[in-house]
DNA sequence: GGCCCTCTTTAGGGCCTT
């Protein structure tokens, strides 16, 4: 099976969706949420994900449901997914859509697994001494909330705003989770989109050497271990494959250069998690094309957390 | 900090991520 085929539908339905707020955010989650809790109560099956969060009002101790339509921090978070100018769609809505003779009935195939494309922002390159600030997923799958998102409190003044935009006003609030508060809900999220008896892979630009020992060491400050049936795949690998029109491989496989190369329509918004998670959906659908690659093949490339030395981090 | 490439492998520099 081919990523296109497994995911035509389903870019079609990204297509349509962009301009939309269609995302699941999180700015503060119920009390009774725990990892402990989730872990306890888990099964491996697909069920619906509650969108709807409870947050706590600041000095206040009160308690305030959440839509999912609505409450974004400061706009900022809203504007993430917002990246395509409506002049754009109409270019994106003229992608190509490759094998659409392949029927995805549903939306659901018989896929090997639940691929979540995925992007953080961070205080900076360190693992150790950085922390992440926003997160963002996108299940290739599509339809009702497929895409997650959320500022994460780094506890930390940010000095790198100039780089994403966002600023330690917008993160060091109450308002927004921390990280050990954030990996209850994204495990929800996660098995919300899981499909039974299948593992999760997760879809990274340089995931290998960036987000995923990011992640790793936001777990492990927080005393967690990731699910055992979490994959990555690493695109960077994946792009450095390609080749230029002489042959030559490709001098430079940065996200920059594949939008271009693909001709992927954002604007100058990007380094806002949900931007760059939308760009890689389309990157990685135009690079397993061109790759001929498949997603047991994807597969086959993917790597776990065990694969992936680490020290434990500084406190 | 891992990976890749080369003017290499007993090394060093650039890429890539925020």
């Amino acid at each position: 099976m081919s990523l296109y085929s497994f995911c035509c539908g389903n870019f079609q339905q990204l297509r349509n969706s962009i301009g939309h707020i269609c995302s699941i955010r999180f700015l503060k989650y119920h009390s009774r949420i725990s990892s402990e809790n989730v872990l306890q109560n888990r099964r491996h099956k697909t069920r619906p994900f509650s969108a709807t969060v409870l947050a706590r009002n600041a000095g206040k101790g009160s308690k305030q449901f959440f839509s999912n339509d609505r409450h974004l921090h400061g706009g900022s978070v809203e504007s993430s997914i917002e990246v395509f100018k409506q002049s754009d769609l109409q270019h994106l809505k003229s992608l190509q859509c490759y094998d659409i003779q392949e029927k995805v009935s549903g939306g659901k195939t018989d896929c090997p697994a639940t691929i979540l494309v995925f992007d953080i922002e961070t205080t900076g390159f360190s693992r150790r001494g950085d922390r992440i600030i926003e997160f963002a997923a996108r299940d290739l799958m599509g339809g009702k909330n497929s895409t997650f998102q959320t500022l994460i409190n780094p506890e930390r003044e940010v000095k790198n705003a100039a780089v994403h935009g966002i600023s330690t006003k917008m993160v060091c609030s109450s308002d927004i989770p921390r990280f050990g508060e954030f990996i209850p809900i994204l495990l929800q999220y996660v098995w919300s989109r899981q499909v039974a008896g299948k593992p999760v892979m997760w879809v990274a630009h340089n995931g290998k050497t960036f987000d995923v020992p990011f992640l790793i060491f936001e777990f492990q400050r927080c005393k967690q271990e990731m699910p055992a049936d979490w994959l990555f795949v690493d695109t960077l690998p994946i792009a450095r494959q390609l080749v230029d029109s002489d042959g030559e491989k490709i001098s430079s496989a940065s996200m920059k250069t594949l939008v271009e190369r693909y001709k992927i329509p954002v604007d100058g918004k990007a380094h806002r998690a949900m931007h760059d998670v939308t760009a890689l959906c389309y990157v990685l659908q135009k690079l397993t094309f061109e790759l001929k690659l498949t997603v047991p093949q994807l597969l086959e490339k993917s790597f776990r957390v065990s694969d992936i030395t680490t020290t434990p981090p500084k406190k």
